[in-house]
DNA sequence: CTAAGTGCAAAGTATTTGCAATTGG
DNA sequence: CCAATTGCAAATACTTTGCACTTAG
């Protein structure tokens, strides 16, 4: 008989497809998985060193990138010259992110499924995935100043 | 009277708003204009160094940050971590992304504006920019491998 | 003329890699 | 066991910066 966290181990497993399921693997998936933001590598690092000290950076970047081959976490490309991660949403959603404040609001339309539908069709694509980003000034900053 | 380089001299001396108009900066936006596709730093700065050998890639960077904040061109973050700049277009586009051989295509769909207007709406934000990304596999890619 | 722009070299970030030591299956 | 994974340090890739010289306006 399975506990709960032999059920989530199996799961993840299962998600790692072959590839060994060490603590750090463990850790960093959870640490995405419970992070209430996008969070970057250095930041994940850090939060990470919280609970593994040994842990490197070197680690965190070949996690990330493995999880993001496997399809566990989504890559952002947001205005900075480096990445943000997140893990990924049970539903597809896109990013409406404030130039003035940089607040990130995630939502969702099925505007964009129709679109993916829509363009496949036009150019004969299997289209797998998006990144929809809009940019824009939220309602408190265009009360504010300008 | 005035000619036709003269024209397109006053032109972009417009859009630089004040900023003084160098060779390197007309030779650059030229280049950015006349790329076929999207370009990156290092292959506008080779190509640069064809018509202005003494150009620095120092340049080439401070010139890419000038003109995007001056909405002459726009930053693409596609898969790479390094960016792709191409003219702003005459009209907002989108990006399909063949994963397996890389090719882009440029389409337009009027979801598009629909999505910023319906999603400005929604969360009251005043929408100035979007970048849709869409990843897939081409039909060449669909029909030869896999 | 003179402040803005440039080239060069050096520095700063973000990310990857080689390798010996460790460890999951 | 032993190949996959890790930590560490060093390397690489991309981008920015300080400064003396040049140049557009």
């Amino acid at each position: 008989m399975v506990n709960k966290e032999g059920a989530e181990r199996a799961l993840l497993q299962q998600h790692l497809r072959g590839r060994r399921l060490t603590g750090q693997r463990r850790l960093l998936l959870g640490l995405i998985q419970g992070a209430q933001a996008h969070i970057d590598a250095d930041d994940l690092y850090r939060l990470a060193r919280e609970y593994e000290p040994r842990i490197s950076l070197s680690t965190v970047y070949r996690t990330l990138r493995l999880f993001k081959d496997l399809g566990l976490v989504d890559e952002h490309h947001f205005q900075e010259d480096h990445h943000h991660y997140e893990a990924r949403a049970p539903h597809e959603h896109m990013h409406l992110h404030c130039l003035n404040c940089g607040r990130i609001i995630e939502f969702e339309s099925d505007l964009i499924s129709r679109l993916k539908e829509e363009i496949g069709r036009r150019y004969n694509f299997k289209v797998v995935g998006t990144e929809v980003h809009l940019t824009g000034v939220c309602p408190s900053c265009r009360a504010g100043g300008q």
